[in-house]
DNA sequence: CATGAATGAGTGTTCATTCAT
DNA sequence: TATGAATGAACACTCATTCAT
């Protein structure tokens, strides 16, 4: 009678329980599967070489199974995309805890936190803001918030250094549009043009808070 | 006796070439007809929905005939992009010269004429930095250089302003990339994500020089 | 418990199973089917209108199921070739069998089982010896032979015959280079020449055993 | 009034029968390069990779210029299997005029040049028995004779053999199909077979001889 | 004579998806 | 739950050939 899932339950119940739990775990197993072989996939052979068949072909399932565990191809990326914002939100939000004295130093961590995102996780941010961003305005499943949400905090961070005196006076929106098109522009080249490697984007990267802080003209 | 368009020429002579320049005036005609529907269903249907047979579906001819006028696939968009870099290369020359004499100014009339150039051309700017930027590094139909070099006037604009002492000191590629992925940012966001609307382009815009020329923060 | 399929099994394992077996007998017949609408077409159409889509119309299936059962047109074929060279080695194997005691006899015993499946498979024998013969040094799926392995035995009798000393002496290869082409003459001529007809093959058969034992010169 | 081609000519009927001797010059040496050229595509591409869009290419004439000269594809090959059929004919009864006095080394003659034929034109040779022999049974342009024909040659010889109580008795049809069955087997194969390669083709051509004289049998 | 333009028919193949089981 | 079977739609591309000029 330790049992304390349910307050009164026979022993078939419990054990019905149990199996329902371990079903439901093997079932978010394959779920998990699909997702992280499309997401190999994706990364390996692009966007428009993505295809239902290869992922089922990948995990060793017929292609008719995924259909069990996702509405169609949209739905899966969508699922994708999803735990890419998961992931994106929370570092930002990392990012912005771990700096909270300092508005400056937040702006910059977070400006930090999005190129780290966009680059290790090319995959996602391709999906997220290159190829599939008509997704950005959807919800996620079983929330009502869209998933752009992820970027307030980068304008709260924004107003925040507004308010604190510490940028020159303007609007919160256009200077983080500023900000997030800076970053947005480092990762997506990155990842889409060869020929800005990982040196260039280094070297540009390095240079990038001075560029906020102060510009580039001398005076 | 009149005629001057070649000095001993039959009349039958003169028939046939007006015939072959009303014929070649045809051709380029059609082949224009063709890259000009291949841009609209590019822009309405995105690079992955583009295909041959819908390109001559919309003007009319048969599949087969777009391959009289072009290769394969990829030459037809090569095509276009190559216009594209045309255009893009001249408007960016063209800003770097109305202002010659302030090394400043120039490099803010390129950085305007880039994102003009995105903006007005999102099917050029889609194919050219985004979805085939793989021909960067090709050279165009004929030439030897790369289509990258239209990208040399920007690296040169921040060399010269270097040189001016206008610029903190720095890396001349850095600072160019810096300013590069700013705009392509600014360009690739207005163009792919609905969110970041006119408006907020605009205003990032109107920010913009601000931001390059003293940075964000107040002192 | 009558039921010896399986030691413990459920109505319902054993439903399943059965249900499984049928869907597979559908299934290989389905395949077999394909297999002989290729061959039928190919027979009539002849190796170069032969087309996936024709062979899909003919079982009145769709293109693509053909791949479903085929990697694609080479494997069809590949499968098609498989079968012939099965059939043809087995022929030469009962033929040499059959006729163990005379090194002669079975030379000729191997002869007529040579020509006999050219004659009677003229599907399998164009293939595998006139428009695909590069499937020769390919090996059937699953082994690591090639398929040409079929012909050591005609050497190999060949030998025999040299060790029994009842060939003049020479090379084994050499030898059964010559039968082979004699043989592959005969079958392949009869298969693409319409007027090398049957009764003219019959009678080259008739004559070829006293060829190849004493000649056609008269002493 | 030297000109003798007609009796009585002006000067101008004269000039235009020169154009039109040089126009026919000209005209039959297109015909010669098309010729030419679909010989080469043939070699190197092989019976089903050949096309009329290709031999044009390569000859820099549109397409629509081989119809000028061919009525069709067929029409085209028609006339490369006549040529090849001319050769033959010529080559063989070459070999059979150098070797009159006996009988045996015409046949042994004729056999060479039969094989030599089909080695160093294996172009001609595929198309003339092995790709389209059903041009065999037609017969050339203007002629009213089957191409076969050129194949009496050997028949003769055989029967001028058996009459000369050279051979054993027997049909000179049976006995003539053998030999054209041998070295049509000789050729094919080390056409169309890569594993039968140039030395195996040599060691058994120099066995052939021995084989028709007096069988591989020992007595 | 030669061609440029054009096409209908066809090729092998891939894909997302559904249905019955 | 998972699947096997199946398909309609599409794709890029090639070919032999015709027509008007």
């Amino acid at each position: 009678m330790s049992e304390k899932t349910s307050p009164a339950s026979t022993q078939s119940e419990r054990i019905r329980q149990a199996m329902r739990r371990r079903q439901e775990h093997k079932k978010q197993e394959l779920r998990q599967a699909i997702l992280t072989a499309a997401g190999q996939l994706f990364l390996e052979q692009g966007y428009d070489r993505f295809s239902m068949r290869k992922v089922a072909e990948r995990i060793g399932y017929s292609p008719t199974t995924l259909y069990i565990y996702f509405r169609d191809k949209d739905d899966l990326l969508f699922t994708i995309v999803d735990e890419g914002f998961e992931q994106f939100g929370q570092q930002l939000v990392a990012a912005a805890r771990n700096t909270t004295a300092d508005p400056w130093e937040r702006l910059l961590a977070l400006g930090r936190a999005y190129v780290r995102f966009g680059v290790h996780n090319p995959m996602y941010y391709e999906l997220m803001f290159m190829q599939r961003s008509d997704f950005l305005m959807h919800a996620p499943q079983g929330e009502s918030t869209p998933r752009i949400q992820a970027f307030n905090i980068l304008q709260e961070a924004v107003q925040q250094a507004l308010d604190a005196g510490i940028l020159h006076p303007g609007s919160a929106q256009a200077y983080s549009d500023l900000l997030w098109a800076l970053m947005h522009g480092l990762v997506s080249l990155s990842i889409s043009v060869p020929l800005f490697d990982a040196t260039r984007l280094q070297q540009a990267l390095d240079e990038a808070p001075r560029l906020i802080e102060r510009g580039l003209r001398r005076r």
